[in-house]
DNA sequence: TCTATTTCTTCTATAATTTAGAACATATAA
DNA sequence: TTATATGTTCTAAATTATAGAAGAAATAGA
């Protein structure tokens, strides 16, 4: 099976959680969030168009809004394959997992 | 928080689940078996020894066994902080699969 | 108007990680 | 003493992640 890295897990999760309002800079405030840290702009925008160039996700730019800097943004949305391959990872990392008692959760 | 790639948790997962049996050769295995397909030896090799560099696995070599071929195994252990960032990886990894019913399982 | 400021994306160089597989070492079998 | 099996080490190449400068386009305010 083919693998996402985390980074790529990450950022298809967030795109979908955040859909339809996921653009660069909502992505990736959300990501810094979860990580509880600073997340440079490189991090996200590279591999977002990398996941969007194998087709997990599809891209498509809004119209600029009557606001100061309201620029065009690039919206990202989960494609089929994209859902797809999370499934994938679901299962992935329910079988990674699975009967790992001693490691019960620790948030 | 300081995370791990997916290889990283992999191998630590597995150390622990062939613990106390996991060196190289087994440890490749269960990860092929895992993930489905044929992983190389350097795949395995180099990202465990990286992980003992930073203390979260310890490594230990073994007497060789009296079989054709058996020569000492470099056997690994999870340390205390490999416990500990599988602990936190886990936390991670339900906080990000949290609230994501669209998602379920397709085992 | 024209300059400042804001929002957002693109670009690119570097660092880090993964991967493949050759090379090497050493054990028993024949 | 040569063949074969089991294991690890080494290293070059490919892939991925990261930082952050640069660029583009919008409104605000003088």
């Amino acid at each position: 099976m083919e693998f996402l890295t985390r980074m790529e897990e990450i950022l298809l999760l967030t795109v979908h959680r955040l859909d339809p309002q996921a653009y660069g800079v909502t992505i990736r405030a959300a990501v810094e969030e979860l990580l509880g840290k600073s997340v440079s702009v490189g991090a996200v925008y590279v591999p977002l168009d990398r996941l969007a160039e194998r087709g997990y996700l599809a891209a498509s730019y809004s119209d600029p809004t009557p606001e100061r800097g309201g620029r065009r943004k690039k919206y990202f949305k989960l494609t089929q394959e994209g859902l797809k391959i999370l499934q994938e990872t679901k299962s992935l990392n329910d079988a990674l997992w699975e009967n790992i008692p001693s490691l019960g959760s620790a948030r």
